[in-house]
DNA sequence: GTCTATAAAGCGATAGAC
DNA sequence: GTCTATCGCTTTATAGAC
C-alpha cells in the first residue's frame, strides 16, 4: 500500500508538471489539484507584494483561506513553495514569448520579432500572471542555495533571447559593432525594471514596449 | 549627566551625517568611529553579497570582526543599520554622479554628460562602493517600510536624472516623440541591472558605459 | 567599549485530532 | 484533506561582567 500510495504520488506529481502554469481548464480539477494550485497563486501573490523577506508562511494561507500547516500537506518546505512559484514564473513567460514569435509570419523582419518579444515578456510580466510577477521580484532576493537550483531555467530563457538577436544580426539588422551579451543584458534589464516602477493605467504595455523597441533600434538622438 | 551625553550623542551623529560616506581621512578618526565604519562597511559587504534574507546579524558582526551583541553599541536595531547602509549608497553615487557631471567644460554636449553619468554610476556602483552596490542589491528587498523611508533620497536622484535627460531634450539632442520618463526608468533599469550579471575582468566600466549610451542615443540598428 | 550569557519572540515544521 | 496545538530552532535584542 505504501508502494501504490508512492506510485500514485508520482504520478500526480508528473501530470502537475505537465499542466499548464495558469488559467487551467476549470473543469476535471480534483479538490487538491484545486488547493493545491490556490495556495500556489496566494504565494505568488503575496511574495510578489511583500517581497521574499516578508512574507511568512501564515501570511500565504491566510492569502489563500486555509492555515500555515496545511501547506505542509501539498509541499514539502518553505523552500519547495518558493522554487515551483519560481519555476512557474520563468516557464510561463518563456512559453508565451516562444509562442508569439513563432506566431509570426515566415517573413516577419527580426525587428518585429523582438518587438513582439519584448511585448509578450512585459504583458506576461506586469498584467498576466502573477507568477512571473513574483518570479521578477523573487529571484534576486532568495537566498543562494535556491537561485543555484533554479538558474538553468533562466538561462534557457536567455538563450532564447540570445539567439532571437544573433538572428537579426546575421539578418543584417543589427550592426557588427555592437556586443550582443551587453545588449541582451541591457534589454532584459529595462524590462525586468518595469516591474519596479509600472502602474496600470497610466501608460499601456503597447505604448512601453514600442518606445523601448524605438529606442533600442533607432535610439533617442533627434 | 543624562543631558550631556544625550547631546554629545547627536553632536557626534551630526558628524557622522557631514563625513564623507567613504575612504574617510586614514588619521583623526576616533576608535569608537572607526569601529562604527568598520561595522558599516562589513554591513554593506555582506548585505550585498548575501542579500537582506540570508543576512545575520552574527554574520557581519564576523566580517567586521566583532559580535552580533556588539553592534547594539552603535546601532539601535537591524533596521536602522540596513538604512544607513542604503543611505550611503544613493548619496555616495548621487554625489559623485554630480561632482563628474558638473566637472565637465561648459559646452560640453549633453549627450557627453549623459555618458558621464552612465559612467560614473556604474563604476560606483560595481567597483568603487560596497554601500552603492549594497544600496543597489538590497532596496528592492527589504520590507516596505523601510523603502518609504528611504525613498526621498531615491527620489532626489531620480529628479537628478530627468534634470539631465530634460536638458539634453531642450538642447535638440532627443527626439521630441521620446516619453523621457520610460526613457529614464528604461536607461536606469539597464543600469542597475549590471549588478547582476557584471563580472570584473572580462569587459570594462568604460566599454559598457559607452555601449550602453551608443545604444540609447543612436540606437542598435545597420 | 567590547564580550558573554541569556531573555524574548517569531516562525518553520510536525503530530495528531477530526 | 484540513485544522489545531505545539515543539524546537533561529535570531534579534538586552543585561551585565570586565
Amino acid at each position: 500500500m505504501g508502494r501504490v500510495a508512492r506510485r500514485t504520488a508520482a504520478v500526480k506529481a508528473e501530470a502537475r508538471r505537465q499542466a499548464p502554469a495558469e488559467a487551467p481548464e476549470p473543469v476535471a480539477l480534483r479538490k487538491s489539484e484545486a488547493t493545491r494550485l490556490r495556495i500556489l497563486a496566494a504565494a505568488a501573490r503575496v511574495f510578489a507584494q511583500r517581497g521574499y523577506a516578508d512574507t511568512r508562511l501564515s501570511d500565504i494561507a491566510n492569502e489563500a483561506g486555509t492555515f500555515a500547516g496545511s501547506i505542509y500537506y501539498y509541499f514539502e518546505s518553505r523552500e519547495e513553495l518558493v522554487e515551483e512559484v519560481l519555476r512557474l514564473g520563468v516557464t510561463g513567460v518563456f512559453d508565451a514569448v516562444r509562442d508569439r514569435v513563432e506566431a509570426l509570419a515566415p517573413g516577419t523582419s527580426h525587428r518585429e520579432r523582438i518587438t513582439a518579444a519584448i511585448e509578450t515578456h512585459l504583458s506576461f510580466t506586469l498584467v498576466q500572471s502573477v507568477f512571473a510577477a513574483a518570479n521578477q521580484r523573487l529571484f534576486a532576493q532568495v537566498p543562494g542555495e535556491i537561485r543555484q537550483r533554479q538558474i538553468h531555467v533562466h538561462r534557457a530563457y536567455g538563450n532564447y533571447w540570445r539567439k532571437l538577436l544573433e538572428g537579426a544580426r546575421r539578418a543584417g539588422e543589427i550592426r557588427r559593432d555592437i556586443d550582443l551579451s551587453v545588449l541582451r543584458l541591457q534589454l532584459l534589464g529595462a524590462i525586468n525594471w518595469t516591474v519596479e516602477w509600472y502602474k496600470p493605467g497610466k501608460r499601456s504595455i503597447e505604448q512601453i514596449a514600442a518606445q523601448l523597441a524605438t529606442t533600442v533600434f533607432d535610439g533617442v538622438a533627434a
